[in-house]
DNA sequence: CGGCGTGTTGAAGACTTTCAACGTATGTGG
DNA sequence: CCACATACGTTGAAAGTCTTCAACACGCCG
C-alpha cells in the first residue's frame, strides 16, 4: 500500500490500514468537480488521498460558507452518519478512497482501534471548527487572513517540510467563503500585507517573510494520552 | 440512578450508564463560576447533568468567543484529550458529573459501545459547530439572532415539551459572544424583532410568536443508522 | 432607599461590502 | 505562434451595517 493512500495516512502502518485499504476503491476526480452534495444519502464514505477538497454549506439564497478544507488523510465527512451534512468539491484534481458505507460502518464498529482513531479525528475536526469560530466571530479581515495563512502553513508543514513559499491551491473565492469575507476584501488584505512586507503575493501562493505563530496555538494536535 | 443524571442522559438505560455513574462524582457549581480554563491539564472530565454551561475561548486581548453552550447530557469537552481546548463556566447554578480522566479514558477505550456513543457525540458537536460557522460567516445580525433563537428552541424542545415561552438563562453578553456581535447589537436586534411581532422580549427569555423553522435544518440529529 | 449589575437606546465613527472598472493569466483555435 | 476569449485577481469610490461611546432605564438585593 502506498504511503500516500488515505488508509495509510489515517491509520498508520497497521492491520487496520490494510483492511481499510482492501475495502476502498480508488477514485480520481478532476478539478472543480462536485464529489457529493449536502442532504444526499451517504451510501459512500470518502477519504482523501491526494489534493484539496472544499467542504461547504449553501444557504437558500446561494451564499456559501466553507466549513473546512480537507487535506490528505482526512475523511470528507463523519462516516457513521447516513446523510451528508455538507457538500464537497475538488479544488484541484484529487484522489479519493471510496468506501461502501454499510461495510465501512460495520467494520469500524467492530474495531476499537478504528473507533478510537475516529474519536481522535472528530476531536481534531471539532478543534479546527472551534478555532475558526473564534476567527469568524471576533477577527478583523486582516486577522482572519493571517489566521488562515498560519493555519494553512501549519497543516501543510505536517505533510511536507516547511518552505517559505506557501502554495495556495484554492481560489480567492474559496478563501473568502472560508473566512466570511468577500473576494475583494481578501484581495485588498493580501495586498496590504504585501505592502507591509509580511508576505509576498505570488501566483498560486504566497511567500511568508514575516509571519509569527498565530495567537490561538497550533490546533492540529489532539493528544490522546 | 436519576433520569436527570449525566450518565443516564448520555447513555440511556444501559449497563454503560450504570458503570459511568459509579465512576462519577456529583459536583454542584454556583452561577458564574469557572469550571475549568483553556490549556489547563484535563485531569477531570465533566459531564453536565443540570443547567447551562458556556464553553469559550479568549484571545490575548480579552475578546471572548463562545464556541458552544452545553446542555444536560453533554460532555463539556472531548474526553480523550489531555488538555482543555476551551474554558467552561456555569451560567446559572449547574450540576456536573466529574470523572477521573485516566479511569474514564481506560473505561471508554475498553467499551465499543461507549466509543460509538462518543463518535456520535463528537459528530453532533461538529455539526453544531459547522452550522454556527455558517451563521458567523454569512449571517446578518438579525439572521444570527433568529438562528440562535431557533437553535435554542430546538435544543430545549429535546429536553422538555415545547412552550411558547423560551427561557434564556444566559446574559446578553453571552448571546453576543456566541454570535460574534456586541451586546448593543443583540439588544437592538431583539427590540426590532419585538416591534416586528416576531418575538416578545420578556425578562429572562422571549415569547415566540411568529418563528418559522430555521433555514439550516435541525442540526441536532446524528442519525447513526 | 440606594447602588450596582444588566439591558436599552441614540449618534457618530469604522470597517467591510457593493458596484464598477481595469489588469493579468491561461488556454484554445486560427 | 499569435490573438482573442474567458476566468481570475486587483483596485477605487460609494453605501451599508455593525461597533463604539455615551447616556439612560430597569430590577434586584443589601
Amino acid at each position: 500500500m502506498a504511503r500516500s493512500s488515505f488508509s495509510y495516512l489515517f491509520c498508520g502502518e497497521s492491520n487496520e490500514a490494510q483492511e481499510l485499504h482492501r475495502m476502498a476503491a480508488r477514485v480520481v476526480v478532476p478539478a472543480k468537480q462536485t464529489i457529493f452534495s449536502e442532504d444526499e444519502r451517504a451510501d459512500s464514505v470518502f477519504g482523501l488521498s491526494e489534493g484539496t477538497v472544499r467542504l461547504f454549506k449553501l444557504l437558500p439564497d446561494g451564499r456559501r460558507q466553507i466549513v473546512a478544507l480537507a487535506l490528505p488523510g482526512e475523511f470528507l465527512e463523519m462516516p457513521m452518519i447516513g446523510r451528508y451534512r455538507h457538500s464537497a468539491a475538488a479544488i484541484g484534481e484529487v484522489e479519493l478512497a471510496r468506501f461502501p458505507r454499510k461495510q465501512l460502518v460495520a467494520h469500524i464498529r467492530s474495531s476499537p482501534k478504528l473507533l478510537s482513531l475516529l474519536v481522535d479525528f472528530a476531536t481534531r475536526q471539532l478543534n479546527l471548527a472551534q478555532v475558526q469560530l473564534v476567527m469568524l466571530g471576533k477577527g478583523s479581515a486582516e486577522e482572519r487572513v493571517l489566521f488562515f495563512l498560519n493555519t494553512w502553513r501549519d497543516r501543510m508543514a505536517a505533510l511536507e517540510p516547511f518552505q517559505p513559499y506557501l502554495p495556495l491551491p484554492m481560489w480567492r473565492e474559496d478563501i473568502a467563503d472560508l473566512l466570511g469575507l468577500t473576494i475583494e476584501t481578501v484581495s485588498r488584505t493580501l495586498s496590504r500585507l504585501d505592502r507591509k512586507n509580511v508576505i509576498r503575493v505570488v501566483p498560486k501562493g504566497v511567500i511568508l517573510t514575516g509571519l509569527e505563530p498565530p495567537s490561538l496555538g497550533s490546533m492540529a494536535d489532539s493528544q490522546t494520552t
